[in-house]
DNA sequence: TATCTGGATTTTGTATCCAATATCCTATAT
DNA sequence: ATATAGGATATTGGATACAAAATCCAGATA
């Protein structure tokens, strides 16, 4: 794993539970796909038992499913339910943009805008893991100065959730040039300190990316599952 | 454990961690107190194994903090995060009831009538225990017919741990008359449809219990940990 | 042919063992 | 006397081995 030089490097299961999470955050492991312990042990060449740890954190994040004697599945969501989320994102980072916007200082605001371009650069690169990556971080920026810990790691979940389905059709969703300009306003108007503008175009923002994904979603798979 | 005519007994770890939540949502298990895999492993009579998992399962719960090679101790919140908690619930409570409301049926609230008896009962008797597993199901009928499973599910989790300081304080929060009416009214709202009544009603119910809970704690540890 | 039954195989769950890391205590040097 | 270094002890992390459960498949029976 080449230089180490942090005190602490952080566990095995830790690394696996990173690299399984990437996995299905990008498709690689398909909805509904069940996990085998025995073989993603040997792949990476652990025994089974931090791979069960692994696993055992993926589902408390909802991103897999354990059933009892039978295994781990990668969890798969109805539309209702992928709509809940993008409502739950709503419902979360309204409040927590609410809150963030008096404490705004000028250095935030500067690193989101830096932010922002590199999320273009791997938006135009076509590059969905960085994009992902970056889409956290800029949201995490964003609300930083909320100085509400709880609250950002429950939405970090819940956006966890979401970037999944946003990744998977990414590539298709073409009009980002509206989402753009968004990005840059919502930072504008956070900046002006116009709370209640910022948090309606953040709600309509999010609001505008669930139906976009939800009607590509509902032509590929026509009935619910 | 009595019959256990369920076709799948919950596994080892599950029994593990529910009765170690139950200890900590009790307060047996104190804030920062550090727990021994080994000693746990030997209290209830099997390997350190499904302890671990227990462990895994309850840090993914909030209830414990696991440190890489130092084991875990019990989480403990500084006064500005309970408040958090409890403000999560609003968002989170609120948003269940307006939608639950609607779709409210006579069968629906006539349960949430018996359970809130029972929990009246468990009250008089000064049944901390029982009452918070009712407090729970209250909860749970009250939403139900919202159809947000997964908003649910992130309620419960931010509800046990408000539960677990509202029942450390439980026996001293003596102006329990003005809750009992509450709940009743909350319920009678609801029922005549009266959405945004309910709901605001509902915010200051949790937000009365919250700042009631702060000033009690606020007194017992006066400087901030 | 369809369905049920009973073992063979696969997969998961738990225990035991060994290794790695952290903590604590003692001895030594300044 | 205090601070530091080194080792003894305690505790957690991971691997192997064994037990229990579920799945699969063949054969028997209706």
């Amino acid at each position: 794993m080449g230089s180490n030089r942090a005190i602490s490097r952080q566990s095995l299961p830790d690394v696996i539970a990173d690299d399984l999470r990437e996995r299905i955050l990008s498709g690689d492991l398909a909805e509904g796909e069940t996990i085998r312990q025995e073989a993603l042990a040997e792949e990476y060449d652990v025994s089974r038992m931090p791979v069960r740890e692994a696993l055992k954190q993926l589902d408390a994040e909802g991103l897999v499913q354990l059933v009892n004697n039978r295994g781990a599945t990668v969890t798969e969501h109805s539309l209702d339910e992928i709509a809940e989320i993008f409502d739950l994102r709503i419902l979360l980072e309204v409040d927590l943009f609410r809150r963030a916007i008096p404490a705004m200082t000028s250095a935030q605001s500067d690193l989101c805008r830096d932010i922002l371009r590199q999320m273009e650069a791997s938006y135009d690169a076509n590059d969905v893991s960085q994009w992902g990556a970056l889409n956290q971080r800029f949201h995490a920026a964003l609300y930083a100065n909320a100085g509400r810990g709880l609250t950002s790691e429950l939405l970090h979940r819940v956006a966890l959730q979401s970037d999944r389905y946003i990744r998977m059709h990414l590539s298709v969703m073409k009009q980002r040039e509206p989402a753009r300009m968004e990005h840059r306003e919502l930072l504008q108007l956070a900046q002006d300190g116009q709370v209640d503008a910022a948090c309606a175009l953040l709600a309509d923002h999010i609001g505008r990316a669930k139906s976009q994904l939800l009607a590509l979603m509902a032509e590929r798979r026509p009935l619910q599952p």
